[in-house]
DNA sequence: TCCCGAAGTCAACAGATGTTGGCCTACACT
DNA sequence: AGTGTAGGCCAACATCTGTTGACTTCGGGA
């Protein structure tokens, strides 16, 4: 059972991920990664050091958020949930960052880089002010995370039974609020 | 060191809460546990058999929310987000429901429960159509959930930055439109 | 053909975890 | 004063965890 390093490495970023995704941080042992890649425990160690470097290494993401400025302003609240639900779909990077940042403080931070490095500024480029913009993000951020979270995490039957269209529909105008929405003034 | 059993008990019980709140299931130990409440973790398994049961325990949640029918329909969300906002200050729970349930089947169930059980109802009582009203319901978690999750357990700094005064004028329009809203039609 | 480095295995370590059973020991009752 | 019981502690178990180091084996270049 001969392989290139290249190979049994991305064997074991791979399952590392499923784990990662599915498991948690603490629940994601590297003998049950290793057993998925087919190797030993001590190959992981060899080829990533230690765990924390693994699971650095497996959240390394790009959420690959789509150009908003390409789309009409009415329409961008549509594009971006859109865009995530997907996102979900697709691969495990949300899944993960939300499985294991639940638990582990140096997943959260992950967490957080991720989206104010790409989601931050895709919004800033939509309102002027910085400052607002951050904010914004983060509103968005809390009702896509929220509902992946009943759907994708807790499985609320309610949630997991609505379509894609129905989930797009009511979020939409949440999301369009956020981004391009009047500020509200608290009294 | 001699103490009616409901005290040690109820002390145990305490040290479990606030250690699920903070680490999760996994990672809250039997012997962390029995350390804060200073007994002997042999006296945890006595009290309540085993870890699942203690959690069990631990996790048996009222989210004694507010009677909306006594506030006018245009305010229920409002009512609901300060609700939920307090709630969460004010004691362990939903920090519980969403660290161990991400990662542990059992709590995840827990989770569903508690709001199918509490939020359900209230919801019925102000949407007529029951299935209509599950939906609304889970909407409604989302995005509280979700802004909790953003703001106490990932602490993403813009959300951890607003004020609460603020984070009601956000979510107020969102939560007031799930609950009352017209259904948006998927097209 | 030989051989050296890289790919892979094996066995073991130290520590942590859930859980068990035996043993004290204080105290309310007779 | 004697005693039974209930609160509590201690030591140990089997298992799992991350991690380490020594060993084997394949395969390409000299």
């Amino acid at each position: 059972m001969r392989r290139p390093a290249e190979v049994t490495k991305a064997a074991i970023l791979a399952a590392a991920r499923e784990r990662f995704a599915t498991d948690g941080y603490e629940k994601a042992t590297i003998r049950a990664i290793a057993a998925d890649a087919n190797i030993d425990p001590s190959m992981v160690m060899r080829y990533f050091g230690n765990k924390d470097r693994l699971f650095a290494a497996a959240a390394e993401f790009d959420l690959d958020l789509p150009d908003l400025n390409a789309t009409p302003r009415d329409q961008v609240g549509t594009a971006l949930v859109r865009h995530f639900l997907t996102r979900w779909q697709v691969d495990d990077a949300l899944q993960i960052l939300l499985r294991t940042g639940v638990t582990n403080e140096a997943a959260a931070e992950r967490t957080r880089v991720v989206f104010a490095a790409q989601l931050g500024p895709l919004i800033i480029h939509l309102v002027g002010d910085p400052g607002q913009a951050q904010t914004r993000a983060a509103l968005v951020a809390s009702q896509m995370l929220g509902m992946a979270l009943c759907r994708y995490i807790l499985r609320f039957p309610p949630a997991v039974a609505m379509s894609d269209d129905e989930v797009i529909a009511w979020l939409s105008p949440t999301i369009q609020n956020y981004l391009t929405g009047e500020r509200p003034d608290p009294h």
